[in-house]
DNA sequence: CACCAACTCTACAACGTTGTAACGATCCGG
DNA sequence: CCGGATCGTTACAACGTTGTAGAGTTGGTG
């Protein structure tokens, strides 16, 4: 059985509220007591327990982390900076999957229950959510950091990356090179402000800004943006005998599922097809050839989301108004989309 | 402020007892009670507090995952299965992640730190620790189970993979197709027991087995067992002159980190080098060529640790003797090691 | 030497929950 | 219709910690 306060000040023929005062520096305690505590402490092999300073606290030292699945190797890395930021303000990650079949409903419920857990605040990847299902979460009785999508005016703080800037920097390295007939691989029919939505609209503002036209059947729709869409992707738009001479893949697994087909296909990239994805995976630096990608800024979202939050925690009821922050992108050349 | 126990109790005129008899199933209750109950709960938006129930009963409905990297795909994806199946088992996931870097003293204060943050039980995804330090584990407070590695005798349950069998029947796969001068990647110098020592024995049992030699300039030991590694590995093994035909990684990662350098190199695979991993990560089914890899039964070992972990929290201080499972891998043959 | 301030320490009450023991009410068999 | 068993509910204590209030001691000042 663990020791308690109790045990260590029996030890040292003190109260437990000195021990606990020693524990937690106190400063007015003499030496002499201070030393005879601190044996008893190695002594008993006392370790304070969490639970009961928690309860008096009312803290639980634990977040939600409420994201896509981990096998999507961005939310995976993505995990993991949240994690490493997380510990670093002394807190623990709890993990709930949002399924992309469940549809925004589904996703509300996944937060809920995340609320439901007892933790002492939530961060959002948002998946599926719409801006009219927004309105739910002013409801959430713990504090809530939106990540990685734009819902503007939303209730709450949200750190985001430059989806629509991104998407048309991408677009433009590829037409900058030289590419007119662009596809773009990962949109969603009909969305608007998820990640889906917004490079599409980034992608469509780079084309009208060169004057190329814009055509649909070089933006085939569906997908849940693995790798094994941008292979059936891809494949959908070389059966369908439309020309192209460049790819823009609205994240990295789906550009790689993608050159895999090409190069299946007897093309070569970058030669007769460029192609660049989005999210600076770890292994776009050791594919053939190495993939030109978007570093999106994933680790700072992750760090300023749980700075957010623990701010928001720390507050209380009050605490500043709600905040959007967007951090800055970057385009990476590689090798898939050099000239010639 | 959130509401306690004595806020819905007020609200339904009944006392705090009653309403957490309500919660928690207690048989003896009125059903009119039971609804007055019910009715107060959602009407104040209740939820039980999570240190105060620890405190009490010492149950929290929390398990740990202490588990490496997720940015390593294996990994992400056994998370995921772990998730799943205590979500089954209405058990949320904890995760916390090992450093690499850290030695076998900071992993088991990880375990250690997972153990105080209060959950019902502990899985344990061993990276770097030593046969000597498993004593150690015995005086967990909490049920533990092992996964993914192999120490024999331990004081825990075990579910593991069959590293040396499989290992083995990589080779073998390698050696059955006219391979015979074979480079493994991913040895840890000196380790014996974790992955990397094990998948190294069933290496050289086939290679005996098959009257091969065994040459060290084929075996370069370090990594991590990321992509980078593999690729590392590979170069220094093509810079150094030896002669090789086939090439066995101790991971999948590691074997597209070495196909990638490979072919940059302008060898053919499988032609001029066959390739095998180890994992069966969903992406092996999308380079180029398709990697053949081990299917190592990951979500059978997930749901049986799960399973395991259950029994042991609900037997308390009893139950079984600690038991030792293997579970079924399968060798993935695909286009990295076709003949030809 | 009286008195106030600072120092050192302690008793007690909470935090929100659940186990224990016990209460009155109801039901059943004899 | 009485006595014991069961039902439905409650009061109280406890889990291990920390905040509050205050007691006793020391030291310095007028």
């Amino acid at each position: 059985m663990a020791s308690t306060l109790h045990d260590v000040a029996r030890l040292a023929g003190v109260s437990i509220k000195t021990v606990s005062n020693v524990i937690n520096d106190y400063p007015h305690i003499r030496p002499a007591t201070r030393e005879k505590v601190e044996q008893a402490i190695a002594e008993t092999g006392y370790r304070p327990n969490r639970a009961a300073r928690l309860l008096r606290s009312g803290r639980t030292g634990l977040i939600s982390l409420v994201m896509p699945d981990l096998r999507n190797v961005y939310f995976a890395e993505l995990a993991d900076d949240v994690m490493t930021a997380a510990a670093a303000h002394g807190l623990s990650v709890l993990i709930e999957q949002i399924r992309a079949d469940q549809g925004p409903a589904g996703e509300l419920e996944v937060v809920e229950a995340a609320i439901q857990r007892g933790v002492d605040g939530v961060l959002y990847s948002v998946l599926a959510l719409r801006d009219e299902d927004v309105a739910e979460l002013r409801r959430a009785p713990v504090p809530l950091v939106l990540l990685g999508e734009r819902i503007f005016g939303g209730p709450t703080d949200h750190v985001t990356m430059q989806n629509v800037e991104a998407a048309r920097a991408a677009t433009e390295h590829l037409i900058e090179r030289g590419s007119t007939r662009i596809a773009a691989l990962g949109a969603h029919e009909g969305e608007v402000i998820g990640s889906a939505g917004l490079r599409l609209r980034g992608y469509r503002e780079a084309l009208e800004a060169a004057g190329l036209p814009f055509d649909e059947r070089l933006v085939p729709p569906g997908g849940t943006w693995f790798r094994s869409d941008g292979a059936r992707l891809m494949r959908q738009i070389l059966d369908s005998g439309v020309e192209f001479d460049a790819v823009f893949a609205f994240n990295d697994a789906v550009a790689l599922g993608a050159m895999r087909v090409l190069q299946e296909a007897g093309l070569r990239v970058p030669h007769d097809v460029r192609i660049i994805g989005f999210d600076d995976l770890d292994e776009t630096r050791y594919t053939m050839p190495t993939l030109s990608t978007i570093d999106p800024g994933r680790r700072l979202i992750a760090e300023t989301a749980v700075e957010f939050l623990v701010e928001r925690i720390n507050a209380g009821e009050g605490g500043p108004a709600p905040r959007e922050v967007e951090v800055p992108f970057r385009v990476v050349e590689r090798e898939s989309t050099a000239i010639g």
